[in-house]
DNA sequence: ATGATAGTTAAGCATGTACTTAAGTGTTGG
DNA sequence: CCAACACTTAAGTACATGCTTAACTATCAT
């Protein structure tokens, strides 16, 4: 879906979501946990938590008073294959370019070779 | 830099850009030509390119009247290797875990097993 | 019950983003 | 020269974002 990944890439380009992904990416951890490492405010962090949790990035529990967040994989791994998609196609096209330069340069039609560069 | 993953994210971010990005995975485009499939005005155009420009996922020159864009491919491949590394340290995370899993079953300390399952 | 803990909600503010229209610059073809 | 072309710049508007403080709720320990 198109909404997903916006969301998604708009969680990914704040620095402070980055880090929070980052330290989640190694296990769970509660919202104070989390807050912990960070110089703003609390309803700062919660919100931020709510951008990741809003696009799939991470989901998060509540038991007692402790919320505990941890990593959604699929919205990551969405986003990720969006760029490795197109780079795939980028990739062909410059492998097709290569082939086409390496057979002028091999099997010249118009003009004569010059012989081998070097 | 983390500045340079802000920008790039953000750029990904919007369906617009991601749209050319997608075109331009295709190989070089004009500003008209990745205007015209767009409902947008062309200096908004313009603006999604800068966007674009500014973080590196693609460059462009001006040759006459005519700007010709291309995909720049290191800004896209650092953000999808940002994912890609988050990824391979929750993955380890859950491969240790499973691994815990597994021996507990297979070799139980406090309480003795259930036998194989299936 | 009392107070500390963990988080939540609400309101407001400064800045940033995406878009528009209008007007301008430099290039090309007749 | 002159008009069409391909942008480019400027200015303004509406809305989104990230942050704050203040006040609130629910849970846990004593």
């Amino acid at each position: 879906m198109q909404a997903a990944l916006d969301r998604t890439f708009h969680a990914l380009s704040d620095p402070t979501r980055r880090a929070m992904v980052q330290r989640l990416s190694r296990g769970p951890a509660t919202v104070s946990e989390l807050a912990r490492p960070l110089t703003i405010s609390l309803p700062a962090v919660v919100q931020h938590l709510q951008v990741l949790e809003n696009c799939g990035v991470i989901r998060s529990e509540k038991v007692g008073r402790v919320r505990t967040c941890a990593i959604e994989p699929n919205a990551l791994s969405a986003a990720e294959r969006w760029i490795s998609d197109r780079r795939q196609l980028w990739e062909r096209r410059l492998d097709r370019l290569a082939d086409f330069l390496d057979d002028a340069d091999a099997a010249p039609r118009k003009s004569p070779g010059k012989g081998e560069p070097g």
